[in-house]
DNA sequence: CGCTTTTGACCGGCGC
DNA sequence: GCGCCGGTCAAAAGCG
């Protein structure tokens, strides 16, 4: 029912699934009459809305209307009293019935507002795969410009880290310069790509099925029947991932998850051990993520995630999950764009959202293309890059981070403040303000605007189902 | 006792 | 083909 809703309206599809509802309970006259009613309902159930129905219930039961009064005044008292019985007991229906609708509203607004933000990521992925089509030759060709660049580039930040590195003994441990910019690329790259997949699992919990691993790239090949063998969805799905940079005393940023360390291993060109985890909030939930510190900056730790959620997440959860989801789709749609594409859309940005605020980086790699979001740098400017095929830098704006963390991270840091000791609620709260900022610098994104905005808006909103059931998780908390 | 963490072994991908 | 490396497995140990 929902997919046939997919490309409609929001106020659509709640008006008709309501006047399906009232079909079955008021006659002809009194149908469009509650169909306006239920239009004026949106979110939620008023007082005066009570007793518009209240008038339809009379009309109902009275199909006469007008003479009802005179007839009443003609009957007999046991009559009326039957009829006021009757009354009230049907205006208790109705009640319980328009709570009912109302709350089925909500419910399929936010799958509503969750299918339409996998559906414009879809899209986006689509268009950009054709675009790729069109522009492949041009594309390689820019591609070998770019390495040569980045050569160059690599160079200078060599120097530049050797000369860091000497100022910074703390950082020690890593003295090879090349191996430097390359390992912590490598590291900055690892991370999670369900983050779309994270959204709308948790939203669209009645695609169900659809959230599993296959199922995403199904639709995308549903939608691509005619796209490469080489490059599928699956393929790009899988590798993508996304990991966030923070600073933190803390072995590891609470997420809001449940996880279970199922490994450590030393990773090369980094003294610190990498920690691998996997979330237990539900069986056989294939999402991961590893812990590692930065080996510049062990005070910054890098966790990386990938997979998606297959149940229900709580609000701190949900938090990470959106900014995962949201610079997973903004790397799809970045991988799978040429680069002209990718530029004229960054260029809006620039212009349209002149603020910046923090760094994220898409490494997008020939086999692993991430998004890390550097959630350690202070007021800087945004920049986007990346490593292979294209390097670019852009500013990204403040606005919807701040709109998207004001509701929503202030949740989920005084959650987390309460159920942590005060040592780690120092954490949550700089990891809660980084993700704001993150979160906005994703939104930020031309490519994903639409989509991110419609799930924060969901988000902010509150009248989503599952924001509900988070509040009331907040509680039991 | 059950769950979690630790840790060495194993496997697959990738580069040389 | 071989070795390196990242990632995972699974038995053992630890912990409440």
């Amino acid at each position: 029912m929902v997919l046939v809703n997919l490309n409609g309206r929001e106020d659509q599809a709640s008006s008709s699934s309501m006047a399906l509802g009232e079909v079955d309970f008021f006659s002809d006259k009194t149908d469009h009459i509650h169909i306006a009613v239920v239009n004026k309902e949106d979110d939620s159930v008023t007082p005066r809305e009570l007793e518009l129905n209240t008038g339809l219930q009379l009309l109902t039961v009275n199909p006469g209307s007008d003479q009802s009064t005179e007839e009443d005044g003609i009957s007999s008292d046991r009559d009326r009293v039957e009829d006021n019985k009757l009354d009230k007991n049907e205006l208790a229906e109705l009640q319980v019935e328009l709570q009912r609708m109302n709350s089925e509203n909500q419910k399929l607004r936010g799958m509503l507002t969750q299918v339409n933000n996998n559906y414009n990521a879809l899209n986006m992925q689509l268009e950009a795969l054709m675009h790729q089509q069109q522009n492949s030759s041009e594309e390689k060709r820019k591609i070998g410009e770019r390495k040569s660049q980045e050569k160059k580039e690599k160079n200078v930040e060599s120097r530049v880290s050797r000369q860091f590195m000497d100022l910074a003994p703390a950082a020690v441990n890593e003295t090879d310069e090349p191996s430097n910019s390359s390992s912590e690329e490598r590291i900055l790259s690892e991370s999670p790509h369900n983050n779309m997949e994270l959204l709308s699992n948790k939203r669209i919990g009645r695609e169900e099925s659809l959230e599993s691993d296959s199922l995403a790239p199904i639709k995308v090949l549903k939608l691509n029947p005619s796209k490469l063998p080489d490059q599928t969805p699956e393929t790009t799905m899988k590798k993508t991932r996304v990991s966030v940079r923070a600073r933190s005393e803390a072995p590891m940023i609470s997420d809001g998850c449940q996880w279970r360390k199922y490994g450590q291993k030393m990773a090369k060109g980094n003294p610190c051990p990498r920690a691998y985890y996997r979330c237990t909030m539900a069986v056989g939930c294939p999402v991961r993520k590893h812990v590692q510190r930065c080996a510049e900056d062990q005070t910054i730790l890098i966790t990386s995630y990938e997979g998606q959620h297959n149940h229900p997440l709580p609000p701190a959860a949900m938090a990470m999950a959106s900014t995962t989801s949201a610079a997973a789709n903004m790397l799809l749609s970045g991988s799978t764009t040429n680069t002209d594409g990718l530029m004229n859309t960054i260029s809006p940005a620039r212009t349209i959202l002149p603020y910046s605020s923090n760094i994220a980086t898409i490494s997008a790699s020939a086999s692993f293309p991430t998004v890390t979001l550097d959630l350690t740098q202070p007021q800087n400017s945004l920049q986007f890059h990346r490593t292979s095929p294209a390097q670019f830098q852009f500013p990204y704006p403040l606005p919807m981070t701040q709109v998207f963390g004001s509701k929503y991270s202030g949740l989920h840091v005084s959650q987390d403040i309460k159920s942590t000791l005060p040592s780690q609620a120092e954490h949550h709260q700089s990891f809660s303000d980084t993700l704001k900022v993150t979160t906005a610098a994703i939104a930020a994104d031309p490519n994903f605007t639409s989509a991110l905005a419609a799930a924060i808006t969901s988000i902010i909103g509150g009248a989503h189902p599952v924001d509900s059931d988070n509040s009331a998780n907040d509680n039991s908390k």
